[in-house]
DNA sequence: TTGTAAGCGTTATCAG
DNA sequence: CTGATAACGCTTACAA
């Protein structure tokens, strides 16, 4: 591949002056050798190095998306966020898997420290007595010496503007329609064990006045072992609140093969409306996930994020 | 941060030494500067540039996919599959995502070439009369000169090795399988226009003795879309094959909406088993998405890929 | 308006 | 076993 020293000879011009016309400089050019620049360019196809430049410059135009698990749709609307801004700008925005945990997240956020990372947003939540806290507390200090701005979609344990919505108030809200239905007996599914989020989501159901919350988990399978616990008991309850959507789905579909009628017998509600929440016509509460992402992206092209609390909203469908 | 410089001033030792114990590299080192390299690394919180390191070595450890659209589940499977072995590596895998066509594609192919990726993994299709096909190949052929093994998990208007599995004959599998059903008037929702896996699969539905085929997509809205052309008709056909199952998921919901009994009254089919056609009870055909993903990456890891077609299966449920 | 040259942080080649 | 030093490809004062 070219590079501008070839250019630069083969247009019998300087580097520097190479380099100024092929990156838009503001710096003065006469049209003629400009246009002799640019015929070169094209003649030897030349493409420049993000690399080199990134290093000299002392920044990339990378945004990192460290993400829970790239499958499930509610990471997936915030991905697509900050992607939409982030192109205009042609800004490279790169979704990072974290699926194996926090190993994974701070092994992710190394990397995109290393890389000199324009921004690095953490769409997940953080975790209760999290063993490498404080090492990604260190990666992330690191990281913004290196001029990136880091943005937390969800409660995080180091300092980090945060873009979020309040999880204990959309649980408080839609275990308040549920009860309003004139359901009594309401079980509550929750999250994975130990993410503040689950916490936050358990927190809302018991201020609505719920009492009865089994284990669970943010996946679809997690809602099926819930239904199975559910299930193995005497007496089924009126309605559950899942924690997401997910697992709402896990549990109506398991509820359902077993000859369960929802509604009729059991409402079932999810959090987050995601995508497949409207597949099933599933009762949740709207969040702004995507426009989450969009400010994120905001946030790292202006080097500046504010905190933010964006609102949600009931969305009743068929399962109530 | 800390760079070799830093570390080899703190320890007094040259900055190749420096540099050949931070980096494992197999030339000898006496254990006594060793450690006094690692203590100075240590207290001075070191962290390589993988952007220099990039620079000289002439390759990053980056692997790009670039997907049509992050929300599908199609691409998310992929992505997790590429993910999966690249973290083992050490590697970064970062999915750019192509909502806005073609275009979009060229630019993250280009972001990628220019930040010397050690792979490219284009986990979708090419298009028919793609007015950027020309220079989607000459990016990737320059790719292919900064070191980058570039990967196709579907068809593609350039030279590439491929992993792929064979849309036509899923599509054929499905048809005949339903048509074995008994059915006799089926409509085929047809994918994307121009999109080659629309026209194999549309291919597979015709091998098959299909003959009724309608304008379609592959997005959930475009299924929503083809139930409605299809309650519009006269008389509803007796099943109907979408060409994936996000497509397939629309269309069984808004059938049931309208009242319509499935599988009773029509049949509904999709293709590539991805999580939502699970939830509702689609029957479909699975594809192996997620060991493509893995494959892909192992082809980028091992800087050398050959042309494999993995074998696909009906997943019979509960729509027919 | 153009060119020179000093880095950016590493790795790698050669000598000691 | 250790250390200079030349790249890698680019940006950017500073000169001319």
């Amino acid at each position: 591949m070219a590079s501008l020293s070839d250019i630069s000879r083969h247009a019998g011009v300087s580097i520097a002056t190479c380099s100024r016309v092929l990156n838009g400089s503001a710096h003065p050019v006469s049209e003629a050798t400009r246009s002799r620049v640019l015929k070169a360019a094209e003649e030897l196809g030349y493409a420049p190095s993000a690399l080199a430049r990134a290093l000299v410059t002392r920044s990339s135009r990378i945004i990192g998306v460290i993400v829970g698990d790239i499958v499930d749709p509610y990471f997936a609307e915030i991905a697509r966020g900050v992607e939409a801004v982030a192109a205009e700008l042609g800004y490279l925005t790169m979704v990072c898997s974290a699926e194996l945990g926090s190993e994974a997240e701070l092994g992710h956020l190394r990397q995109l420290r290393d890389y000199h990372a324009a921004g690095i947003v953490f769409a997940g939540s953080g975790r209760a007595g999290d063993p490498v806290a404080a090492e990604l507390a260190v990666a992330v200090a690191d990281a913004r010496t290196r001029g990136a701005v880091v943005v937390a979609l969800a409660q995080r344990d180091f300092e980090a503007p945060t873009i979020l919505f309040d999880n204990e108030a959309a649980a408080h809200d839609i275990t308040t329609y549920v009860r309003g239905l004139g359901h009594e007996r309401i079980t509550f599914v929750e999250g994975p064990a130990g993410l503040h989020t689950s916490a936050q989501r358990l927190a809302g159901f018991t201020r609505a006045g719920g009492t009865d919350a089994i284990a669970g988990g943010f996946a679809y399978e997690d809602g099926v072992r819930a239904a199975e616990a559910l299930l193995a008991r005497d007496t089924l309850p009126d309605a559950v609140v899942a924690a997401n959507d997910e697992a709402a789905i896990g549990l109506l579909v398991r509820l359902r093969d077993a000859g369960v009628d929802v509604p009729g017998q059991v409402a079932v509600t999810g959090i987050d409306d995601t995508r497949p929440a409207h597949f099933v016509g599933l009762t949740t509460v709207t969040v702004p996930l995507h426009e989450m992402g969009r400010r994120a992206a905001q946030a790292v092209l202006e080097q500046h994020a504010e905190d933010v609390v964006l609102p949600h909203a009931l969305r009743v469908r068929s399962t109530t």
